[in-house]
DNA sequence: CTTGACCCTCCAGTCCACTGGAGGGTTTAC
DNA sequence: GTAAACCCTCCAGTGGACTGGAGGGTCAAG
């Protein structure tokens, strides 16, 4: 086995896990890495446990799961339980959201192929008062961009 | 034609549009929609343009256009030149945008979905020290989570 | 003449995952 | 002994589209 480091400073765990010094003292904020100790100076020092944990939070984090929910598996997890259960309720969960992620985005991507080959014939036409873009107004009056879309206009909210 | 009503009230264009009274008020000041005019006690006054105007912000958000965009537009259409061809390279760019966007959460779910499928056997294992979540981590150490998914982790960024 | 609905401005907070900077102290190499 | 590199805390800001609230003024009905 490589021997394990120990007292390692926050920097050289920046550098070993690509996390930056900042979001290190972030995370540890937030519960997900704290350092095993401190020097007499203050000074964060780790163990390569964190250099683990960090690669843990980094596969959940490329998993699409919040920082939030990464701390509530560690949590669990030091509770002494086996977050699992929790796990697959969360995965569920994300496989459902991303559904309707992805659902609305393909709607939205539809709806602006339309308007792009409608915009090729459509020129600028009648610069009537009160219409912005003649292209875009166009659309709202007969066909595909109107309707329905109250909710999740930017798709990117929350 | 319907009668052009005109000094209607903030209020009353909130409910007609939607649109609540305190997005109105911060429409106005990225210069989306403003009053006609003011009350002498202050109130601000909207005529039926505003209403259009509105369906036309709103029409365009549903096209997932972020409202410093739409502002570009309306300014554009201000000027007296018609917007089209800007309209035209938005969306042209919108639909690059949400095409990754796509391919980002398809890969994602298809992760997931292998990650849960795994979930399914791997039980809640062997409890080692520094182990998060047997599950979770269980995959890392051969196939499909990990590797180079260094950027967009949630994706929703930005 | 009071109650309540409405309006005003201005400041702050929300969410998320950070980053930037000020204003310090510490450690290491030369 | 000093300069550079490193570390600390704390506060503020980012983007996007708002919302909430304080602390006021105004207007119509009863």
């Amino acid at each position: 086995m490589s021997k394990p480091r120990d007292r390692l400073r926050i920097g050289d765990v920046a550098r070993e896990s690509g996390v930056s010094v900042k979001a290190l003292r972030y995370y540890e904020t937030l519960g997900l890495v704290s350092p095993s100790g401190r020097t007499e100076a203050g000074y964060r020092l780790y163990s390569d446990d964190s250099l683990d944990r960090l690669r843990f939070v980094h596969q959940a984090q490329a998993l699409g799961l919040p920082l939030r929910d990464i701390g509530e598996i560690i949590r669990i997890r030091e509770g002494g339980r086996t977050p699992c259960e929790h796990v697959r309720g969360l995965v569920a969960r994300q496989i459902t959201a991303l559904d309707a992620k992805v659902e609305q985005l393909d709607d939205l991507r539809r709806r602006l192929v339309a308007l792009q080959s409608s915009l090729q014939q459509s020129d600028n036409g009648q610069l009537a008062a009160g219409i912005i873009c003649p292209c875009l107004q166009a659309e709202s009056e007969h066909s595909s961009v109107n309707g329905q879309h109250r909710a999740e206009p930017g798709l990117a909210r929350h």
